[in-house]
DNA sequence: AATAAAAATTGAACTAGCACAACTTTTTTG
DNA sequence: CAAAAAAGTTGTGCTAGTTCAATTTTTATT
C-alpha cells in the first residue's frame, strides 16, 4: 500500500472513466477534492472488520472481494467491489468500525474519503445524501437476499448462485474467474473448498460449466438458475 | 387491522410517552401529522415481504417480529420490534418493496408515514435524514452480526444468543416470553421447533434456565453468555 | 531447472441438525 | 364444557455437508 501523489490522480481518475458515470455531481466533486490516493497490491486488504473507520473508500480501479470474517480463519465472501463502488459507507451513517472486511484480488487504485467531509456535505445537501444512501440501501437490499440464501438454499443452490453472480463480471472483466481461487469461490457459496471442488467437476462432467484451469465458463445458465431457485 | 380515529389520537400518542422521548424534533412532527393510525390485533401481518410499501411503519405501542421468509413456509426472525421503532426504512431509500415481513406478538398501535413526505423532509433538510438514516443503518449492522451467527454459529450458540436478545426486553416487557412460541424462539435461533425444545429442555435440567410454561427466566446469564461466544 | 510452498483434488469416515412419526398438553371454538 | 385444532414433546433414522488425510498439480523462489 503506497501513497500516491497528487500528479498521478489525472492518470488514474481519467474523469470520464466509466467508473465515474454513475456519480452524481457533488460525489464527483468530493471524489475529485480528495487527498489521499492509495494503492493496493493483489491480496493486501482494503478494510479490516472491527478496525477503526475514519473514511470511506471509493474504488477507482481493480476488484476487490468483500468479507465477512467468523472464528477460525472463516470467511464469506458477499460481493465483488468493482471501480466505481464504494466501501464502508455504513460507518459514515453510524459507527466508527468497518464491519466487514475486504481484500483485493488484482492491483487497485483506491481513493479515500474523509467521513467527515462527506457528513458535511451531507448536513448541507439532503439530495447528495439521498444519493449516497440509495447506493447503501442497495447493498443492504442483497445482504437480506443472502441471509435468505444462506438460510434456504443448499450446496447446489448456492453454488449456482455464485457462479452466476460472478459471471455478471465476465462481460466488463473477463478475468474475472482467474483471479479467484477455488477457495474464494467457496466462500461466495458458504461452503468448504473441498465441496466447491467437487461440485465443480460435477457440473463441469454434466456439461453445465467449462473449466478450463482457473477460469469458469457457465454452458448452461438457465439450468443454473433452475439450480439457484430451487436451492 | 381497523383505522383509528382522529379522535383516537391523543389516546394513542401521549406525546410524553417513552417511545417519543428518543424522536428528533423533526421526526415528531412527522409522527404527529400522520393521518393513519390502525391497529393491528395479535397475529396480523404488519408488513409482507415482497408487498408495495408507499409507507413507513411507527411502532406506537406492542411489539412484533420481523422475520425473512423462505420457501415452503420457513421463517428467519430477525428481531422484536419495539414501541419507538420504525419499520420499512429502507423503502424510504430505495426499492419499492417490503424486505421483509413482520407479525404482531400483540395487539399494536401502528402510525403509517408516507414515504413521499419523508423523502420531502429530508431532501429539505439532511440533519433529519441523517438521523433517520442512523436509526437504519443501527439495524443493519445488526444484519451482519446476524449474518455472522447463521453463519459460523451451530445450535446451542444460536440459541443462546437468541435466548439473551430477548431477554433484554424482559426489563420493560416482562411478558415478552409468554407471548413467543416454540417455534418464534426457534425461528430466531434458525433451527427446527424440535431442536429448540430439546435444548430449552436441556438448558432447563442444567439449571442454566428455568423453563415456566411459556415463560422463561435466564438463571446463568454467564453461561449462556460464553455459550454464545463459543458457537 | 530444481526445490519449496501453495493450491487443487479425491476418497473415506464422521456428525450436527433435520425430517418424520407418535403421542401429550394446551388453546381455541362452537 | 366438549370437541377439535394447535402447540409442545420425545425418540429414531437419515443425510447434507464437514473434517481429515493422502496425493497431485500449480505457482513461486532461488
Amino acid at each position: 500500500m503506497k501513497t500516491i501523489t497528487a500528479q498521478d490522480i489525472e492518470y488514474l481518475c481519467d474523469i470520464n472513466a466509466p467508473c465515474f458515470q454513475a456519480l452524481a455531481p457533488k460525489e464527483m466533486d468530493l471524489i475529485r477534492t480528495s487527498k489521499t490516493q492509495v494503492q493496493f497490491r493483489k491480496g493486501d486488504n482494503l478494510t479490516k472488520q472491527g478496525t477503526f473507520a475514519s473514511y470511506v473508500l471509493f474504488m477507482a480501479k481493480g476488484l476487490a472481494i468483500q468479507y465477512v470474517e467468523g472464528d477460525n480463519n472463516k470467511s464469506f465472501n458477499l460481493r465483488i467491489i468493482q471501480p466505481g463502488e464504494f466501501v464502508g459507507l455504513s460507518s459514515v451513517f453510524s459507527g466508527n468500525t468497518f464491519n466487514y472486511s475486504s481484500i483485493a484480488i488484482s492491483d487497485c487504485h483506491v481513493l479515500l474519503v474523509e467521513k467527515s467531509a462527506i457528513s458535511h456535505v451531507i448536513e448541507q445537501n439532503g439530495m447528495f445524501g439521498l444519493g449516497l444512501i440509495r447506493r447503501y440501501t442497495e447493498q443492504n437490499m442483497n445482504l437480506f437476499e443472502t441471509l435468505r440464501t444462506v438460510l434456504y438454499k443448499q450446496m447446489m443452490g448456492r453454488m449456482a448462485e455464485s457462479l452466476l453472480y460472478i459471471n455478471t463480471m465476465k462481460e466488463h472483466y473477463p478475468e474475472v474467474f482467474t483471479l479467484l481461487s477455488r477457495k474464494h469461490i467457496a466462500d461466495f457459496a458458504a461452503i468448504t473448498t473441498e465441496s466447491a471442488v467437487k461440485i465443480l467437476k460435477t457440473l463441469d462432467k454434466e456439461g453445465i460449466i467449462k473449466l478450463d484451469g482457473k477460469d469458469i465458463s457457465l454452458l448452461n445458465e438457465p439450468y443454473l438458475h433452475d439450480l439457484k431457485l430451487k436451492g
